[in-house]
DNA sequence: CCTACCGATCGGTAGG
DNA sequence: CCTACCGATCGGTAGG
């Protein structure tokens, strides 16, 4: 057997390969979750053989968690990201909304979401992949909600405003965009979505309370 | 081998036992989505043969469907029928809310709405399974459409209100509750579920619009 | 509704 | 990163 042909590759070649099986493995997950993940499937599709796949990881689990913490980093760098440099409070807030919807608009992954997808797949099991999107989904609703606060604090928003609530309505209406959007196949969803966490702020045009 | 002991069932047994498989596969789904559902797991959780398992429904795909067919009777009578006493318009509105409320507080399915769950599952999948969630999706929106406008042409709610929009949110909302709850933990979750809906109706105190 | 199977695929390992 | 395996489990069938 030859080996630079078949046999072990440079570490360049190893980590080129590493990234094409994490990206694809996280855009398979955007769709089918992490349990549509298969190690035969990423073989087949990237034209490796499966020990060949499994041998970057370990394990399924740690294939799992790369992707995970891959699709993290993408959300992070296209929501967070582009509302990074606008001032801290309102105006910083409603830009990561506007991140948020043109991110539903135009996703990364196949299927959309990976975050909103994988939470509803592991929301009610144990283990390691539980554990690292409970710690996600807490960090960014903190994020939120600080955020909510600083913009309370300036006086941007009324004194009474509840950031928790505000927060929880924002992180609510950007997961349950995604059946509207694909399984109804309402392409008005990322809009209505923005224009949902608009209002649940409170500088939308808000329905006027009758009782 | 003794007919009646391990041989074939009256007509009533049988009816029995199919009722059995389907609540178990349909709290399995609510938990690990209708792809979590195998034959032999539930065969060994009802103490009966894969055979005597699949033989009920002639194929997995069936047995999915007939769990989705339960538990969208399941939503009906917890969310819908507790509501629809109540004077069409915005006061049957709410009362569907707060049902909806009540149910994601204490949900007929160890993990929560099955709805919600298999929805995302199958928002970008093809087949039957898709198709059968997405009429449900349609028919629940269009209801909660309809019941928002008999609201406005009412008068209860203002006549620029958006049916559609205020229908969206709703859904959204909802569906958006379950990772808060399960994912995060958050118990306030259907409370705040709930407030969500209320501003979004606009029955709520709004945050005051600051721009 | 059972036993006894079937081929396919799963995650994973040994060894090069 | 490959070939060649492993036991376990998958959905499903034959026949009673």
């Amino acid at each position: 057997m030859l080996r630079g042909v078949a046999g072990r590759r440079t570490d360049a070649q190893a980590r080129e390969t590493r990234r094409r099986i994490v990206e694809r493995a996280a855009d398979i997950a955007s769709r089918d979750g992490l349990d549509g993940i298969t190690i035969g499937r990423l073989a087949t599709d990237l034209e490796l053989s499966k020990a060949g796949v499994l041998g970057h990881f370990g394990s399924k689990q740690e294939l799992q968690l790369a992707a995970l913490e891959y699709a993290v980093e993408v959300f992070r760098a296209s929501v967070w990201e582009p509302a990074r440099d606008a001032p801290p409070g309102l105006e910083r807030l409603l830009a990561i909304c506007e991140a948020w919807a043109a991110y539903a608009e135009d996703p990364p992954f196949s299927g959309g979401c990976f975050v909103a997808t994988t939470s509803f797949e592991f929301a009610t099991r144990a283990g390691r992949v539980h554990d690292e999107l409970a710690t996600v989904g807490r960090r960014w609703k903190r994020a939120l909600t600080a955020e909510v606060e600083i913009a309370i604090e300036a006086g941007e928003l009324p004194a009474e405003s509840d950031a928790d609530q505000i927060a929880f309505t924002l992180d609510a209406v950007a997961s349950g965009t995604k059946p509207a959007l694909y399984l109804l196949g309402d392409d008005t969803a990322p809009r209505r979505g923005l224009r949902a966490m608009r209002q649940a702020i409170g500088v939308d045009e808000a329905v006027v309370a009758t009782r």
